[in-house]
Parts: C-alpha cells; sequence; structure tokens
RNA sequence: GGAGAGGUGCUGGAGUGGUCGAACAGGGCUGCCUGCUAAGCAGUUGUCCGGGGUAAACCCGGACCGAGGGUUCGAAUCCCUCCCUCUCCGCCA
C-alpha cells in the first residue's frame, strides 16, 4: 500500500511513477477523488457526533438529579438522521478507497530501469561459464523420466496437469538441497529458520500483496477463508503483523523450506514442458525486516546469500535489475538469478530477491519502535528465493549431465546424499 | 465435532448502561532525594483517523476494552453473529 500523505502531497509525481508499471492514471486519480469525498464527509460527521456526545452527557446529568430529560432526549434523537447519512455515506466510501490503494502496485525506485516488460531488463553481472559439451545435451524433461527419478506422466494421473512425482534420487536430491540451503543460510548467513504453515488466512494474504487483486493464482480451500501458500514469503513476512519491534532486534532474518502452491489460473500454454512451471513445488525462502535506512543494504546482502547456493553448487547464472514493467506487485526493486540451462539453451529464473520498502509494512501494519524513542515507524521487508528447489534440480540435472546420461552432483551436495555422487537410471519400488 | 469458561492498555487485574481511555498494582519515562545502587516521594505514560499548524512541537475533534452488527439520548458494560484461547468429552499423528 502506498502512503497516503504521498498520494495527497505529490498526485502527479505517483501518477507518473506508477505509469513507468503499466498503472491506468484513472485509477489514482479515482483514489484522489473518493479520498477528498471522505475527509469532507468525516469532518461533517465528526462535527455532529461531538455535539450529540456533549448532549447525551447533559442528559446523563439531568437524569443524575432526577430531573425530567424527555425534550432534550427528543431534540438529540431528531438529530441523528444526518449522522446515518453520513455514515453511509463513509460505509460506501470506505470498501471503494481500499479497493483502489490496495489494487496500487508499489513505487519503482529511481535505480530500477524504466521500461514495458523483460527486454527493459538490466544484466548486473555473469557469474561462471556455461558448460561446454562434447555432445548434445538433453533437457531435463528427457533425462529425469530416463534416469527413473521424474514421472510427470503419474504425476498428472495422481492429480493432473503440472504435478510431478519424484522417485529414488530425485527424491534424495530435493532434501539434500533443502538441508544444503537451510544449513549455509542459518550458519553462515545468520537467518533463524522457520516451519510455518502451509495453509495462510485472507489477513495474511493482504499483508503480502497477493490479496485481493492475485486471488486467481492461488489455491483456495473450500469451505474456509484458508489459503494455500504461493510461497514462504507469505508466511515469514507476515509472522510479526499487527506488531511493534524494538529496533534492537532488526534486521529479523527468517528463513524457512515449504511447499508453494499456485493455481496461476491462465498461465497455461508457458512453459508447460517438465517441472519449470508446476502447481506444487518446493522452495527454500529468505525474508528480512530492517529499518528504512538498511534495506537497500540488506537487498544486496540477500541477493548474494541466494548466489551463494548457485556459487556452491557451481551452477552459471546471471544477475538481472527487473524493469519497472517487469518488476513484482510489492516490490519497488527486484533482482532475478537465472541460472543457465543447457536443455533449454538460456537462462531461466531461479530466484527473485525484491526490497518491498514499507508497502508490505504498511498492509500488513509491521512497525519498529525507533531506538533514540518517538513514533513506531513502518519497516521495511525484503524477500528472495534461496532457492526454488525444482528448478535447482532442473539446473543440476543439465548442466551435470554427462555422455553416458548420468548425472555427477556437486561436492557440495555429498554431505547431505549418503555418499550418492553420481545419478543413473534406476530402478522403482526396491 | 459436543459441553463449559474466558478474551480489557506494555503486564497483571478491576469495572454489568451515564464525566471510563478506562480504578488499582507492576513496568517504563521525568523530576526530587541519595556519595553510588536500592528504597522513598511527586509527576507522567497507548494507537489510529481527521481538522488547524510550512513542518516538528502543540491545539481541537472522532474512533479504539477480540472482530463485526444491533438496542439506547448514551455501551467495556445489554442482545446477535463470528474468531481466538483454556478445561472436559469424542476423534486422531
Amino acid at each position: 500500500m502506498l502512503s497516503r500523505e504521498l498520494l495527497r502531497h505529490d498526485p502527479e509525481g505517483v501518477i507518473e511513477r506508477l505509469a513507468s508499471r503499466g498503472v491506468d492514471p484513472a485509477l489514482p486519480r479515482a483514489w484522489l477523488r473518493l479520498d477528498a469525498e471522505r475527509r469532507a464527509a468525516l469532518v461533517e460527521l465528526e462535527e455532529l457526533k461531538h455535539r450529540h456526545k456533549e448532549a447525551s452527557r447533559a442528559i446523563g446529568a439531568l437524569k443524575q438529579r432526577g430531573e425530567d430529560a424527555a425534550a432534550e432526549i427528543a431534540a438529540v434523537a431528531s438529530a441523528k438522521e444526518r449522522t446515518g447519512v453520513l455514515e453511509a455515506r463513509l460505509a460506501a466510501l470506505e470498501p471503494e478507497i481500499a479497493v483502489i490503494e490496495l489494487s496500487l502496485p508499489n513505487l519503482p525506485h529511481p535505480s530500477v530501469p524504466r521500461g514495458a516488460d523483460e527486454t527493459a531488463n538490466r544484466v548486473e553481472r555473469v557469474v561462471g561459464e556455461p558448460p561446454a559439451f562434447a555432445f548434445e545435451p538433453r533437457p531435463h524433461w528427457e533425462l529425469g523420466p530416463a534416469l527413473g527419478i521424474l514421472d510427470f506422466e503419474r504425476g498428472a494421473k495422481l492429480t493432473g496437469a503440472r504435478f510431478t512425482v519424484s522417485f529414488g534420487a530425485g527424491a534424495l536430491l530435493e532434501r539434500a538441497l533443502i538441508g544444503l540451503m537451510l544449513d549455509l543460510h542459518t550458519r553462515a548467513h545468520g537467518y533463524t529458520e522457520v516451519l510455518p504453515p502451509f495453509i495462510v488466512n485472507r489477513a495474511t494474504l493482504i499483508g503480502t500483496g497477493q490479496l485481493p487483486k492475485f486471488e486467481q493464482d492461488l489455491f483456495k480451500l473450500e469451505g474456509h477463508d484458508y489459503y494455500l501458500i504461493p510461497t514462504a514469503e507469505v508466511p515469514l513476512t507476515s509472522i510479526h503483523r499487527d506488531e511493534i519491534l524494538d529496533e534492537e532486534r532488526l534486521p529479523l532474518r527468517y528463513t524457512a523450506y515449504t511447499p508453494c502452491f499456485r493455481s496461476e489460473a491462465g498461465s497455461y500454454g508457458k512453459d508447460v514442458r517438465g517441472l519449470i512451471r508446476q502447481h506444487q513445488f518446493n522452495k527454500v525462502e529468505l525474508v528480512q525486516l530492517t529499518t528504512p535506512e538498511t534495506s537497500y543494504e540488506a537487498l544486496e546482502q540477500l541477493t548474494a546469500h541466494a548466489e551463494k547456493v548457485l556459487q556452491l553448487l557451481g551452477l552459471p547464472y546471471r544477475v538481472v535489475c527487473l524493469s519497472t514493467g517487469d518488476t513484482g506487485f510489492s516490490s519497488a526493486k527486484t533482482y532475478d538469478l537465472e541460472v543457465w540451462l543447457p536443455g533449454q539453451g538460456g537462462y531461466r529464473e531461479i530466484s527473485s530477491c525484491s526490497n518491498c520498502e514499507d508497502f508490505q509494512a504498511r498492509r500488513a501494519n509491521l512497525r519498529y519502535r525507533p531506538a533514540a524513542g518517538g513514533r513506531a515507524r513502518f519497516l521495511h521487508t525484503l524477500n528472495g528465493s534461496g532457492l526454488a528447489l525444482g528448478r535447482t534440480v532442473i539446473a543440476i540435472l543439465e548442466n551435470c549431465q554427462q555422455e553416458d546420461g548420468t548425472v555427477l552432483l556437486p561436492a557440495a551436495l555429498h554431505p547431505y546424499t549418503g555418499g550418492l555422487t553420481r545419478i543413473a537410471p534406476q530402478r522403482r519400488g526396491g
């Protein structure tokens, strides 16, 4: 949510910055009009209420003295009509205002490249060299089934399209990656491991920006106001929702492994093959809550924390700063980590690291008390994948494949695979 | 799922219709006192919204006693719905 004060004081500036993200200026203009109307009604209503309160007090005083107050009561009662009209007007206005302000995306940071879509993204750095193969590398949707570790047909049978079953070394590989990532982030990077609920309520999703605008991307539980989490960012960022934290505790760093569930209705036709885009996937997430002064420093650190995983695994990648038009709804600035996928002959997103500044903090009422004292302030929230596990599996299979069809596992994983260093074709079911 | 009890400020805990934003105690803060600490004494202490103020300070008003409705001139107090916590029963890992 944007600052109301900012919208009122610099409407044209805000409208211009929103336009760089593709927001129709009519939306903020409608907000301004409704906000002015709301405040006018509020001023009148509060004046009426004030007089009403004084009259009630006078009645109370009369009655305590045992005097008759019937005339006063009648006068006050008849004055309630206008109050009712104003209250009804406000009750109608407020949801309208809320829908608009909850639908406006965050303002982009000045350092973000301007542009309508991903073609305006800026490559920040390229790390590692794509491997040179003496043979034609195979995509993971061939390698996985050939090795007997990924089964797309049976995933579709058990559930439907975009669900997958992992077997044997495939399942082990994800478990090993979870262990590697959580150990790295907790021991080397100072995050606290969290095991959050995988189901959250509506208020939590409004806080991080998924609702009300992106309901169609979520799985909702029938008969409840509960949703499956689309990312651990949602529960982790909301841990301290409606709290005021002492500045001494900041920054807070949380990491969690969770499955993620995305309906993404309407996304069919894109990335249909293999593990790239699934309705259920695993992820290790990084979240930080910081002071406003330190959040951009924290974004660089958090991005480096995610990069460290790719470096340990020896996977080639690049870091991209998303353009204004490509940046996600809640984010002011986002770095995507894109891993090299030989099977696709290109770089594909494996992590997205964002500074949401106070956008989520306003929605979720996340504040801190400055050490110097004074009013509570909104803190800044950051999140990043560290990393998406399914896509890490893809990257390992495709980058580490050998001519004989086996896959050599990166050395960093060996402590987590119980001695397994190479995935070879395997039988299932023992 | 069934039955019962309960949700009040930073904390504990009063308050069953009228000056209650809320007694009292603890904690915090500010003075005084003290060689220092402790104790003692006095004062102070929330959040949000709106108006005024260039802004801060500040001033005025409104709202907030789990959430949302209702009754009433007036609700923390009465009524309804929902949520959460605790105890017992059932069921289950």
